[in-house]
DNA sequence: TGCCCCCTGCAG
DNA sequence: CTGCAGGGGGCA
């Protein structure tokens, strides 16, 4: 589910909450979610948290890290000790924790709790240590990260063009090409640089990937700003939802009209994956 | 490069 | 009931 933006609301929000607690306990419920020996975390300090890609990285004490992917529909949410502190459970909250889509539970010394929760079961969590992280595969195969300043349209352009055959929504979809984007801002991505989903990587012209480059770019900090997408199961840290669908320009607006030109929005598949974009605004 | 799969639940 | 959903791995 969660995309750059949505993972990067949930750090921002656990960051502040979690790091300098200590885990005490663990409880799974469902043991596909999180494999390891949960005594191999107990009384381990929260360091500090990252985000690479769609990932979050929860670093330990003592060279251990929780590497966290929720996938299509994991939420991560923090209780306090006391519930609901400060702010009121409103309709944007979740019902009570735990609920029937909580696999894992993690226990701070304080008394507070972060649950797992994933209803489709796609999501992980796994430990690992330094070393293991340096090796491991998937971190390894992700591509810049489009935040940083690293990501230059010149490196778009060079990892586009490992695929130069297929429609541009597509490869921005590959996590080596550009890493923590998905099928939200691939969309409003082509959309802010005016560029037609299903344009070949090869028909497009620098003019177009400098335009989608930033297109990318802005729509990822416009999500950011507004605490993420959600559609059916993001909500943040503390249970409440985010705001960026609001601002959408096309993602899930097949039939409506485009906020820019009036055109209505289409609605087209693209290797499997719902594609939404303006007829008259993208070519 | 293009399926099929991992799951569950909701809209049409 | 069928099809679809913010992801991505495995297989031919």
């Amino acid at each position: 589910m969660p995309e750059l933006p949505e993972v990067e609301t949930i750090r921002l929000g656990l960051q502040k909450k979690i790091v300098g607690l200590k885990i005490n306990n663990i409880k799974i419920s469902n043991s596909k979610s999180f494999q390891e020996d949960p005594k191999l975390l107990q009384g381990k300090k929260v360091l500090d948290i990252w985000r690479k890609a769609k990932i979050l990285g929860i670093e330990l004490a003592s060279d251990l890290t929780l590497l966290i992917h929720l996938k299509m529909s994991g939420q991560l949410i923090y209780q306090g000790k006391e519930k609901f502190i400060g702010g009121h459970p409103t309709k944007d909250m979740l019902d009570e924790m735990p609920n029937r889509s909580t696999r894992v539970i993690f226990e701070f010394d304080d008394g507070s709790k972060l649950y797992f929760n994933d209803q489709r079961k796609f999501g992980w969590i796994k430990l690992m240590d330094n070393g293991q992280l340096k090796m491991d595969k998937f971190l390894n195969k992700l591509g810049p990260e489009p935040l940083e300043k690293r990501f230059t349209w010149l490196v778009l352009k060079e990892n586009l063009l490992k695929h130069k055959y297929q429609s541009v929504k597509i490869v921005l979809l590959d996590q080596s090409v550009v890493a923590g984007i998905g099928n939200i801002y691939a969309c409003e991505g082509c959309f802010l640089g005016n560029i037609d989903p299903r344009t070949k990587v090869s028909d497009l012209s620098e003019h177009q990937i400098r335009r989608l480059h930033k297109g990318i770019i802005d729509s990822l900090k416009a999500a950011i700003a507004a605490g993420g997408s959600s559609k059916t199961h993001f909500i943040n840290e503390d249970g409440v939802k985010g705001k960026f669908l609001d601002y959408a320009y096309v993602y899930d607006r097949q039939g409506k009209l485009c906020k820019k030109c009036k055109t209505t929005i289409k609605k087209i598949k693209l290797g499997g994956r719902g594609t939404y974009y303006c007829p008259e605004c993208q070519r």
